[in-house]
DNA sequence: CTGTTGACTCCGG
DNA sequence: ACCGGAGCCAACA
């Protein structure tokens, strides 16, 4: 997730292949539980049909969605504005 | 050690 | 479009 340069994000799904494995619900599962909340940015990780996903910092998606829009992406209806253009391939 | 639960995804109805 | 079930794995009680 470090990788993610910003403005772009990447979905649960890539993450998960990326680490040879189907195990998509266990990447959100220790996103939430990260232990480097402040060095990681899970906020840019979304699901695989372009919506936002959940979040648990403050504020729950309503903040996750104002981070993406503060660093170029648009959300609409919980969704990624031109999802495949802000995708971060791995 | 044995259930649950959950920031998920895919497939069928 | 919406719902249910299966598959998968980590954290937690």
């Amino acid at each position: 997730m470090k990788q993610i340069p910003k403005g772009k994000v990447t979905t649960y799904k890539m993450i998960a292949e990326r680490l040879d494995t189907k195990a998509y619900r266990a990447v959100g599962s220790v996103c939430k539980r990260n232990p480097y909340a402040p060095v990681v940015p899970c906020h840019r990780v979304v699901k695989s049909n372009g919506e936002v996903g959940n979040y648990s910092g403050s504020g729950g998606v309503k903040k996750k969605i104002s981070l993406l829009k503060k660093e170029g992406i648009t959300v609409r209806n919980n969704k990624i504005v031109d999802f495949d253009k802000k995708l971060f391939e791995f």
